[in-house]
DNA sequence: ACTCAAACCTGTCTTTTCGCAGGTTTTAAA
DNA sequence: TTTAAAACCTGCGAAAAGACAGGTTTGAGT
């Protein structure tokens, strides 16, 4: 069962939901419902060390997983060497996709940790069981996918129509939203080729960007280090890309 | 109210929905509950001439629109006089996104119809209600936003590594699939501009594959008319790049 | 059938992006 | 602390994509 240790949940894993700190999860956010609560002892709790991926892309989806705690990339396979990093999770968002749902279904997405993670998992089964017993729940995952959606469709126009050096602060100042700095570094540990896997280019051209950005005294970058300088002239710098009211 | 003409259903329209051809409709599929019957006299329809513009991106969310006879672009503003044509929808097709539901919502995208096209329309007080009373339609809308999310995935990352005339080419193909052809030429009627707004490149690329197609005999492209004349091939040159299982 | 604006097309030049090659630095494990 | 692999960096030439200018064709409305 892969090289992570599983544990089957129990009342243990149930309290756990009583008492976890992720608010923008949609299975706590709905967890007071009795039926929902009938679903917590149907949870598994997965740990996977840093790099695993957890989520193979073409392989049939079983279920769906939500991070408990931890930061994921997730991404779609390409042509040759290339992958596309469609988003990043962290604690408390949902990862797999429909995977969960459907009749014969497949991931559409791998998925792999880049920290040491914790994750919740929930078979298809019974997540499409409880779902269908509870409207509210349902009504929240349907919100939750659309948002994904004009998330998406919003990465689809900056990918078109951005330049290389544009899509790479964009993707330097989604990490300090998504993942917050401290003493002007970001939280989050990627390569170069993360940041190209997500802006759309080359290794190369994030270092050319990173290394011009460091010139102009705008980034802080030493090794892995990433570290946000001057938020507010990166940002105006992409300003015309970023419509009012959505996003 | 616009320049359309906008007709307050009945059981005249109430009856539509029976009649209705559009098998892939969501309302359509679950008018069988009677719970959603009673959603449907809450339906409006509306009538649109070719290039009206009905969904206006930033403006507040109202309601949502489903194609119930004729071809609409969906678009995301972009800078300068550039545009993302993010996907195209046809009988059938809900459009709106997730305009319809959320408490303080905008639409995300605009939308424009490419013919005169008759839409049906639901606010989103009518249209949260009937969901949060009948889990298997909110189940099934679930599940389209899953599916939408899943292909607009697929179309970050095809524009980040296919090339200018990869994307093209992947573009006339969709066209075939989604509208289909008559006597090897396309029911779409678009400009080089909107296959430039949907291929994340411009106008003068755009003509330029168009022209190679041609010499190359893949391609039928006089004016406006678009014929695709060896589907297998222009299919495998872009092969590499299409998954199996994943679009 | 006529007219004119919109759409289409092509050549040329500029800019951007990429790929490769070969180096240096960082990092993590022994 | 040593060491080796991974990650990072830079220069250079090639290729791809884009911008602009000006000409031609198309097609919708009269």
């Amino acid at each position: 069962m892969n090289s992570s240790w599983r544990v089957k949940s129990n009342l243990h894993h149930m309290s756990e939901c009583k008492s976890c700190k992720n608010l923008n999860c949609l299975i706590k956010q709905n967890s007071v419902d009795p039926n929902v609560f009938q679903l917590l002892e149907t949870k598994h709790t997965l740990k996977y060390k840093k790099g695993q991926q957890f989520i193979i892309e073409g392989t049939p989806a079983h279920g769906l997983f939500f991070a408990y705690q931890g930061k994921v990339k997730v991404v779609k396979t390409g042509v040759e060497n290339r992958e596309q990093i469609v988003r990043f999770a962290q604690d408390g968002d949902v990862i797999g996709h429909r995977g969960g749902f459907g009749s014969s279904s497949y991931y559409s997405i791998s998925a792999e940790t880049l920290e040491d993670s914790t994750l919740c998992y929930f078979s298809k089964k019974d997540l499409k069981n409880i779902l269908l017993k509870n409207s509210r729940l349902c009504f929240d995952f349907m919100l939750f996918y659309a948002d994904e959606l004009s998330a998406s469709e919003t990465r689809v126009r900056k990918l078109a129509q951005m330049s290389v050096r544009e899509r790479v602060i964009d993707a330097v100042l989604l990490m300090d939203r998504k993942f917050g700095s401290t003493d002007q570094l970001l939280n989050i540990n990627l390569n170069r080729k993360d940041y190209a896997d997500y802006s759309g280019t080359t290794e190369e051209q994030v270092i050319r960007v990173f290394s011009k950005l460091k010139k102009e005294g705008l980034l802080n970058a030493k090794g892995r280090r990433i570290g946000i300088l001057n938020p507010a002239l990166l940002q105006e710098e992409i300003s015309k890309h970023i419509l009012p009211k959505s996003q």
